[in-house]
DNA sequence: ATGTTTTCTTAAGATAGCTTAAGATAATTG
DNA sequence: CAATTATCTTAAGCTATCTTAAGAAAACAT
């Protein structure tokens, strides 16, 4: 059922009631999205924050003259949204986009409100979840800041092998913080 | 009195009981440093979770060829560790150091824990606190990856004008990501 | 299937940011 | 306060990464 892959995500950190689940399952939406649809606009409120039930999804900035710069992948059984953003219920300042056909729970952040003040074993989830988010940025600005693009690339193939397979160079690319062509460059180097 | 400032803080958030106030009190330790003096050490396990209540740290890390990569500042009212190292009670990537004279309040990950057990309502705590820190970081490498060096430098003289009067360029730089004779020809440029 | 669009590769020329080095200021130490 | 050490600035030459462009390969659409 839809419900199992989100419930064994809840039950890594925590254990509910019954009713505590139901509740829980009660708040979520479920949607479906094919390739490349856009769940979250960049410059539209960011209003929900979504478990990748089965897909891959990717946060991207856009700036001036279209450069993408990727924030993020999340595969399945990961949690993604606009966390600024959404924490305010302000203009997202990233886009979020389906890398491939994918199944979604999203939860409002009204609901997660309530949810905090219902069942106070959210407040455990979440600051699990967050403690986790937190680390995984801290530890790639160290190597956005230390190591060469080779390095990273070579970093996150051992990271994340199922990703590469995925998405597109360009998008590594983004994220890497490097061109595709360079990329390329890289990639060809290693052939060798 | 010492403990002003934590409660301070710790209220932003959460309140407390008389009782739970005085145990959280009861586990904290409190400890004094010189400038420059080291409270972590890069490769040492990294025991506390330290709260800034008065002075500025700064975590960094040493790469080969001694390039320093400054991974975050902490000023006063702040709460700073290698916390990847701290969670797992592992060698820490980085070292924090004291950037002036400060006094610092420390908490041991096993009494964070036993916290957690005895005081649900610092797992409410640490959730904003962890949800905070996650979106500066997010934002940082949405800067990182998207902006040009003078822009990440009027950018964080605006976010962090007291910082930017306590700390040498050096350490602004590599905070930046960029050597110190750049960030004095940006601000030469900025001069005219 | 065939044509169309996007992605990937390669390579040449351009540039942001790095390295080195030396002098000028400022901070620290005895 | 003189001496030492660290920081800041400036400038020249250097390198990693970017830009542009064009062809090859793959993906997508009709």
């Amino acid at each position: 059922m839809v419900y199992s892959n989100i419930l064994k995500n809840l039950h890594k950190h925590i254990s509910l009631t019954q009713e505590e689940e139901e509740y829980f399952l009660s708040l979520l939406k479920y949607q479906e999205v094919s390739k490349k649809d856009v769940v979250l606009h960049q410059g539209e409120v960011c209003k929900h924050l979504y478990f990748v039930n089965s897909g891959l999804l990717r946060a991207f900035f856009t700036g001036q003259e279209t450069k993408e710069a990727t924030i993020m992948f999340a595969m399945e059984d990961w949690w993604i949204t606009d966390m600024h953003c959404f924490l305010q219920q302000s203009a997202a300042m990233v886009s979020i986009q389906a890398v491939e056909a994918s199944t979604l729970l999203k939860l409002s952040k009204h609901d997660l409100d309530s949810l905090y003040s219902t069942v106070p074993a959210f407040e455990r989830f979440f600051r699990i979840l967050m403690q986790n988010a937190y680390v995984r940025e801290q530890v790639r600005v160290l190597e956005n800041l230390s190591l060469p693009a080779e390095v990273r690339y070579t970093n996150f193939m051992k990271k994340y092998p199922q990703i590469v397979q995925q998405v597109t160079q360009k998008q590594i690319a983004s994220y890497l913080g490097i061109t595709p062509e360079f990329l390329s460059a890289i990639r060809a180097t290693k052939r060798l």
